[in-house]
DNA sequence: CACGTAAGCGCAATCGATTGCATAACCAGT
DNA sequence: ACTGGTTATGCAATCGATTGCGCTTACGTG
């Protein structure tokens, strides 16, 4: 405890009470009103003399606006809900992260809220944001399969939202360009002279995979190469899946008909694919490719460096902001697509 | 937009204004104020037969409270901030949602800020948080060597505040034992046969490498072992500094002279240490046994599993809330210790 | 010099929930 | 029937910032 300063208002009251408008105009010797006027920086008010003086009173005595009481007042929190499916995601909390920094440059706060993944939390989780009154709201945990019940529900209250991430292939949404990034990798492998490449694809309720299985599918038509759908599998996002299906794809195959290259929807589900290949004394890269997706830090700086695909994730946060910021001024939205690029490591190397 | 639904409260308006607490008090013949007492479940009214018909009116017509408006009233947020590093880091990560968990089943939310690690950045995320009247903070940012300017800020303004995973030496914290965990992995590395081994150790100004560190030497010395200080080095957390550091030590080094077991201060810096080791020619675990630390889902499904100590993440993370609370109701506080438990797999085997 | 216009600023209402105080209703005990 | 004591509920003040309305002042112009 530092000793009792002598604050420059004389109230006599020992308690530190939080100094409040009234507080600045009395020792300014203004009204209140002006006070606010003279903090709101979209006042023109704001850059006069007075205003100048008022502001260096409020620095003074420590006065900081209470947003409860100008929330109440204005009917806006300036706040924004996230939600997403869990942070423990490295994709989803750089994505939270971006998207984050993005509201401070607008003066904005976000919320995040976590769905673990599962559909019905997706409601839940939205409506708790809603009844704390959030401006708007940006959904990482769309889904292709079924219509959205939050979704719809913002739509008939007539709520601001913007997609991240993953698209419903409906609303406003900023997303990485899947198809693109999968064409990328695949067409990455084709020029290393694979031709028996596999896809380890993720689940077909999320667009991602949707995407990159159709990039996937086009670099292949251009190389001539004729697609064999048992190189292609579905997967969860997961390690565990990704080593499963790996194990699955690489065992239960005549010994000339295996794949010599895997492209996987997440750099998760490559990791998985090495601890497979490893398991079953397959060598990375020399006997098989491997191109993961997310260009995750991790990737780097695995044991034998992953080739992926990165994701422009702060393009895709701040374009989700920006598109949820002219909806909530009520300005027409459009989606948004940001273009990935491959980053080459020593997974992915010629065919042999 | 779907056709407009009649909605149930029959006022004609079809503006979609949020129902308040007066439109629930007309609707069901009673004073606002009573309404506001059927809602408050820790009022024993709440339980009342009409506290039940109030509820079920407010259920009918949409109504869920205006937060801004009860905290001004109230004085309080029922919010607390969580001041974290970034959430890119998985522990971070994990912690963050554990301890929104925990919020949540005391009926309150969760406010993250992130300082990157700049230490500067704590006591301007925290300065945020507080504008934002929350309750309470935690804070997962002490470090040891400098006494921190927002504690300090805290403390003089009696600002309830608990430290969760790292502390700082001085204030209530709620963290993992340390000194166990080291204990445990260098225990774990004696018993398979190994007498050099080796310490990657973490920055000093965390409180984490150093009880770690603290566990290994009370470990060594148990087991008759001199501590050779060449093999106990510092590091950041990064993989990146894992594998630097990790190369020197393992070049640097006469052969006979060379460590047959590392342990590092997480499980990145392990990661780091392989890429080193693959590098450098050494097989993992045939030359090198290695021990990590978080148990990350990760270290399981590294090509080469990950013998790591894994640390109560939930418990740290609940442990931290209950702290908060107790010094948000004026109780007193004590710090609380949760023992890590080592997890034994591959990448650890008998001293050569 | 008078008048028009705009900027500066005060007044008071307002946002929606909470809570101290007061009154009314009700119950049991004697 | 009367009294002391709950319990239910209404009334009105309150939390702190914002903002429409309108008065005052200053400045520029013909």
């Amino acid at each position: 405890m530092t000793a009792s300063e002598g604050k420059a208002s004389g109230r006599a009251q020992g308690a530190k009470r939080r100094p409040t408008m009234a507080d600045v105009a009395r020792e300014a010797g203004v009204n209140a009103s002006t006070v606010s006027r003279a903090m709101d920086e979209r006042h023109p008010f704001s850059r006069s003399a007075t205003a100048a003086r008022i502001k260096e009173v409020a620095q003074r005595i420590g006065y900081s606006p209470n947003p409860a009481a100008a929330s109440l007042r204005r009917q806006s929190t300036r706040t924004i809900g996230v939600v997403v499916s869990r942070l423990s995601d490295g994709v989803m909390a750089i994505l939270y992260e971006e998207i984050a920094e993005a509201c401070r440059d607008h003066g904005l706060h976000a919320l995040v809220a976590i769905t673990h993944d599962e559909p019905a939390a997706e409601a839940v989780q939205g409506r708790l944001l809603l009844d704390r009154m959030v401006d708007g709201l940006v959904l990482a945990t769309a889904r292709l399969d079924s219509e959205s019940d939050l979704v719809r529900e913002l739509a008939a209250r007539d709520i601001p939202y913007a997609l991240a991430l993953r698209t419903d292939g409906r609303g406003p949404a900023s997303v990485g360009d899947d198809k693109l990034g999968g064409y990328l990798a695949a067409r990455h492998l084709i020029d290393l002279g694979h031709r028996r490449i596999a896809l380890i694809a993720g689940p077909p309720y999320a667009s991602n995979p949707v995407g990159r299985m159709e990039g996937y599918r086009t670099a292949l038509r251009e190389a001539g190469i004729a697609v064999d759908e048992r190189l292609v599998r579905p997967s969860e996002f997961s390690m565990e899946s990704g080593e499963q299906v790996a194990t699955e794809l690489l065992s239960a195959m005549p010994a000339g008909e295996r794949p010599t290259a895997v492209m996987t929807v997440n750099d998760n589900t490559a990791v998985g694919v090495m601890a497979a290949a490893r398991r079953l004394g397959i060598s990375i890269p020399g006997e098989l490719s491997l191109v993961g997706y997310n260009d995750t830090p991790l990737a780097a700086r695995l044991p034998i460096p992953l080739t992926s695909v990165r994701v422009p994730l702060r393009e895709i946060g701040r374009g989700a902001v920006d598109i949820l910021l002219r909806s909530i001024e009520g300005k027409p939205t459009a989606s948004a697509v940001y273009a990935p690029t491959l980053i080459p490591r020593e997974s992915s190397t010629s065919a042999p």
